[in-house]
DNA sequence: CGGTTTTTGGCAAACGTTTGCAATAAATCG
DNA sequence: CGATTTATTGCAAACGTTTGCCAAAAACCG
């Protein structure tokens, strides 16, 4: 220890690799070494110091071996905005298993903003270009870009999830949203539906567009056209799926001719737009049938019980990070490629064939 | 720049302080000064640094910054486990808020585990005595310790949330779990409830204890004997909300003398166990009356909608930031003391008085 | 204008590791 | 048994900041 702390014995902060050096008798680098290096220390001097390193209770610092190495061992996330959507856990879901991968790996997981405002952009840049972290997870489509930095050209390892950047030059882990609304539908209209509504996500946003692309292709697909369905919302954000949903009730109200399936993009606006559907005297699925995407939990306790398409969180964050650490590994980027890992319908009670088919 | 970048120009990583100091003509040390200490180093001078190190797109290498200082700017989150529970959002709200106020605060947020094993346990010592973080907010009554090293004695400013344990000696920001039952237990005992049914979370939990002696205490006020109250669950976590609910419905089908007002501790329980025991064609709040305690915001599409006690997540979460900043800022730690913010009844149409009464 | 205070800027030593290089000891070989 | 290799350890220089201390310059004062 240095001098004063002889003198106070005051700094309760742990013990340095030079104390465990000292008390086994070896140099500093020695131990450096036994910690780390397997093998490239003898066996018995190893164990003297691991002895003397538990002794110590001794933990090395990670900043000093992260300024040293030139590396640290934090990944960070970075989210389109808020955490939580109404009921859907999709975030969580993700920041869950890639954190339990990121751990695994020897990582650390860093949420690196909750809001795409200047001051969290400046703040993600300043982690990127501080050296503070060693890659990262991107859930949104913007990369961050402040005066002149740019996320793009931080040097960082960077892999994009739920969306398709690729385009972009980003390893992508996707999931396939444009067929699975593709068969949900196709699979509506086999059940006789012939008239869609479309609860949508915000105008142009990425899952959107392949969703929507999904019902159209199904449409034509059965030689329906374009004008069998009806869209809804369009301006608000995924986190507002219940207000997506209250809202896209009023309009489905006053649709003279109803549509007899309700294709939602989140679990939220099915549920808001049901309840508020029933509250109307119309049965679901009696009166309508209803499909939604996100696979939440909650979906199963619902009068009635929603189908809902489950997105893959679990393995798309597992193989996120396991590109984002290979990326890291290796020295050369592989060429940006997306991972599509497939999601799954959950069919229960509020899809059937309509009335007339009955 | 150090010789070899200038031979190959290779390294996309950024400017160092030398390179801003260099380019405006000055010492490092000025540099530094300039670019932290206000005041300190005339006004012209820091404009000329000021313009040098935005031209380079300069960003301070954050470890060499916490290495020399000793401290990090990172904070840690201890979870009890899962981030994500059935439909509440309260760990992601309070994540949320926490990061929220960090962030403003200058503050990073790192996710320390999302799970309790012997691994997760060693992952945040290892985080709290190799320096990496500057404190801790915990949501979990117990505290990390393993093989000599406790979180206990790592010299770390912590707060708790959620979980009164100023017992340990931790600041702690919680809810008056047990008013609002009370008061909650006690409206529906003027409504003239007499018989009641409890969803409970795992046995000994700060918050089961807390909530269930809320129920007695109203039950108690109002001469009413304790076996009013019937209990259900009491062995699963509150993530398996869902299935502690359905349980209870079991439960609830067998009771001869059905109870006429069931109490949940969670959100996640109520919808499960209104799902179900409408399946049996009881009507809420026809039959049951039912509050539960958390203020997700899918409780108001329920059918019907869901009486809940919401939980002041977002001021917990600013007021836990707030105890923890002044902690770190301050020497001396001040007694360890709760800060309580009143949790506020959101009344729905699950409750209404029995029918014994109308 | 000489002396005293105040600003301002530079030097160099930390912070706690890792790691290239060299030195020593031990082992192997001809 | 001397010479060469190999295994093990130590020395000291990094990594990129911050900051105590000192010197130079500027400002102020009588």
């Amino acid at each position: 220890m240095n001098k004063n702390k002889e003198v106070t014995g005051e700094e309760p902060s742990g013990a340095l690799m030079a104390d465990v050096a000292r008390l086994a008798g070896v140099a500093i680098s020695t131990v450096s070494r036994a910690l780390a290096n397997p093998g490239r220390v003898n066996e018995k001097t190893r164990a003297k110091i691991n002895a003397a390193a538990r002794q110590l209770g001794y933990t090395p610092n990670a900043m000093a071996r992260g300024l040293r190495v030139g590396k640290s061992n934090i990944i960070m996330i970075i989210l389109p905005g808020s955490l939580y959507y109404g009921a859907s856990q999709i975030i969580p879901q993700v920041l869950q298993s890639i954190n339990k991968s990121l751990i695994q790996g020897g990582y650390n997981l860093m949420i690196a903003n909750l809001d795409r405002d200047e001051i969290s952009e400046r703040h993600i840049l300043d982690l990127a270009f501080g050296g503070s972290v060693r890659g990262a997870i991107i859930l949104s489509s913007k990369l961050p870009e402040v005066d002149g930095r740019s996320l793009a050209n931080s040097g960082l390892p960077i892999v994009s999830m739920l969306l398709d950047m690729s385009d972009a030059g980003l390893q992508s882990v996707i999931t396939n949203d444009r067929e699975a609304v593709r068969d949900v539908t196709a699979e509506l209209i086999r059940l006789g539906h012939r008239r869609f509504f479309y609860l949508a996500g915000p105008e142009g946003n990425y899952h959107d567009v392949e969703r929507y692309a999904g019902v159209l292709e199904a449409l034509e697909a059965a030689g329906l056209s374009e004008g069998s369905v009806r869209r809804s919302g369009g301006h608000l954000d995924y986190q507002h799926g219940f207000d997506i949903g209250v809202q896209a009730a009023d309009d489905f109200a006053e649709l003279t001719e109803k549509p007899t399936a309700v294709i939602a993009t989140s679990d939220d606006m099915a549920i808001s737009f049901v309840s508020r559907i029933q509250r109307t005297g119309l049965s679901i699925p009696g009166d309508v049938s209803v499909v939604s995407f996100d696979g939440s939990p909650v979906c199963e306790f619902c009068s009635p019980p929603l189908s809902t398409i489950k997105q893959p969180v679990e393995e798309m964050g597992r193989a996120a990070v396991d590109l984002l650490l290979d990326a890291i590994g290796q020295r050369q980027n592989t060429a940006a490629v997306r991972t599509v890992i497939r999601s799954s319908l959950i069919p229960r009670e509020s899809v059937a064939a309509p009335k007339s088919c009955r």
